[in-house]
DNA sequence: CGATCTTACGGGATTCGTAAACATA
DNA sequence: TATGTTTACGAATCCCGTAAGATCG
């Protein structure tokens, strides 16, 4: 195994360039001695002069001419390599990988990453949106560096870094019943027949669990899969339905109106988690910090009640103020 | 300027592909702690940590796992480029650029060629076959690295590596008067009409100081560029002429025979020359080395009356005795 | 003789190995 | 608790700069 240093190739590109050992130990910002040192010691190590020197003339020699491209391009690849790797360190460029619940994704996370790449423009973005149990599984994989998952997060290979809670909403049409009174509780809501997403979903778990809680078994029109089609079906006058506040999909009918539910039980703990044991990269932690500023500013108020619309659709950008920090 | 040495990537690559600090270090024959450092270095070098480690599993962060790669491909290239440098370095391999007389080029040069890639098969050759003029000027210019050259060499920026002489013959058909004497001297030739090489070579050089010496003026029927029109010319009956021993045209004609001119002044000087102040590479001193042991071995026998034809061509790829070392 | 490379040498930084401390499954 | 990483520290080495020496044009 040879044992080299980038400065002896620097020191001999640097007097190859120069023609002269006291201009490259000028350039190299070194002594002149050192530099007799340094080169002396990469043509033992290679086992030849790679310069034919004295007082008044140095010259490359015959393997100095033949090695000076090949060294000095592997060189160049190296720094080119050592200085991706320090963009890397400070955070200014590399791969983001994230796992997110779909709301979260298509509400918060796009202006989250708009506001980070303000910053780091170098850093790019994988985004999998996924139910939490997925999203819990790609993280204890190092599938991805973050994620944001629902749902209480007892699993010891996750470490919690931002901790919140997602309002949960009942949404149903303008004029309905449900639109009107100041508070919105459980037992108005079991009073109308329901359309709730599949099992499997950390809103359909919260929401089994509260009915579970009050003992009351409401009337289940449908069970579809994706929130946006729950919506088509209140749309429709199939029933109510209960989403996560910030899901965009809540603001996407005109004819609809999402209110909050008060109660303590229809809240949805959201996270952003890590693998337990593992670091963050600058980038990571740097995306970190603006989720926490973004969720920060979220104030909890009345755009639980916003009407839909061409409003909502001009603030469509504005992150959606149903999550809350704990 | 990252100050890197090519022994803490070999550490991080080591520990990447082990999984661990103990196997890594066991492979690098190196204690445990010292990678600890070198992996820390390496790791404050570029700004980032590289592995997650705890005292039960080392594991490559999101950086290192994007560097991998990168740094392994770097060091495979500079290791190859090293290792080539070595090869450069003793000699077995490189390019041996050899500027050289057409006499030397077609008689001797093949031979120490084949001689030499028995040993140090990895070199490439390049062979310019010049007159001596010429020979001189690229040794200078140091477009070659060697040089075989004719007539005395006095120029400063030349060293000669090995001298000798080319003794000069008389070129006549079978059956001609000079082809019967013990001894062939500078009288007998002149009675004849010559055929000469034209000015510029060292050879036409040296015939015409001797007759210049002796005052006599003989009669020039041509003067050709190349040896093989003289040879032809003297085969046509046009008369005699005077070559060096060591050319391989002086045997091309089975009806001529080459006879040794019994007169000091009819040797060429031929030297081996390297430009001064320039080193050898190892490869090129081997080869001064296999010239040398080629040109003592030749004896300046009776080979030089040997008669051309069949047994010649036998013997065509020994080594033609009409170079003596001085 | 002057400019430039080489050698000599002392001080400071680097790097190693041993031993002890520390941490995690 | 056992395995494996980190810290601490002394010794050897490496590496630089200064100063003196050597060499070539």
């Amino acid at each position: 195994m040879i044992d080299l240093n980038l400065r002896e190739i620097r020191a001999f590109v640097a007097v190859a360039q120069t023609g002269s050992f006291t201009r490259a130990a000028t350039r190299l910002h070194l002594s002149q001695p050192a530099l007799t040192v340094q080169i002396r010691r990469l043509e033992e190590l290679i086992g030849t002069r790679l310069f034919d020197r004295n007082s008044r003339s140095v010259a490359l020699t015959a393997a100095g001419r033949e090695l000076l491209p090949l060294l000095q391009k592997s060189l160049y690849d190296m720094e080119n390599v050592l200085h991706d790797a320090r963009a890397l360190g400070d955070g200014s460029s590399g791969k983001l990988r994230i796992a997110c619940l779909p709301s979260f994704a298509s509400s918060v996370l796009p202006d989250c990453i708009r506001s980070f790449a303000r910053t780091l423009p170098g850093v790019t973005f994988e985004i999998r949106d996924v139910v939490a149990s997925v999203v819990n599984q790609l993280v204890r994989n190092e599938d991805v560096d973050l994620g944001v998952t629902g749902g209480e997060v007892d699993d010891p290979a996750l470490d919690v870094l931002i901790a919140g809670t997602d309002q949960l909403c009942v949404v149903c049409p303008r004029g309905h019943p449900l639109a009107k009174p100041r508070k919105v509780k459980l037992a108005d809501i079991v009073r109308y027949p329901l359309v709730l997403t599949a099992a499997g979903t950390s809103v359909r778990a919260v929401v089994d669990r509260a009915l579970a809680d009050a003992d009351v078994e409401p009337t289940l029109t449908c069970e579809p899969t994706y929130m946006m089609t729950a919506v088509a079906m209140v749309r429709a006058g199939l029933g109510v339905t209960v989403l996560p506040g910030s899901a965009r999909e809540v603001h996407a009918e005109p004819h609809l109106v999402a209110r909050p539910i008060d109660d303590a039980r229809f809240t949805r703990p959201i996270a952003l988690v890590k693998r337990h044991g593992r670091s963050l990269s600058k980038a990571a932690s740097a995306f970190v910090d603006v989720v926490a500023r973004q969720l920060g500013q979220a104030t909890p108020d009345r755009s639980h009640t916003s009407r839909i619309g061409r409003e909502s659709h001009k603030t469509a950008l504005r992150p959606i103020k149903s999550i809350r920090l704990e």
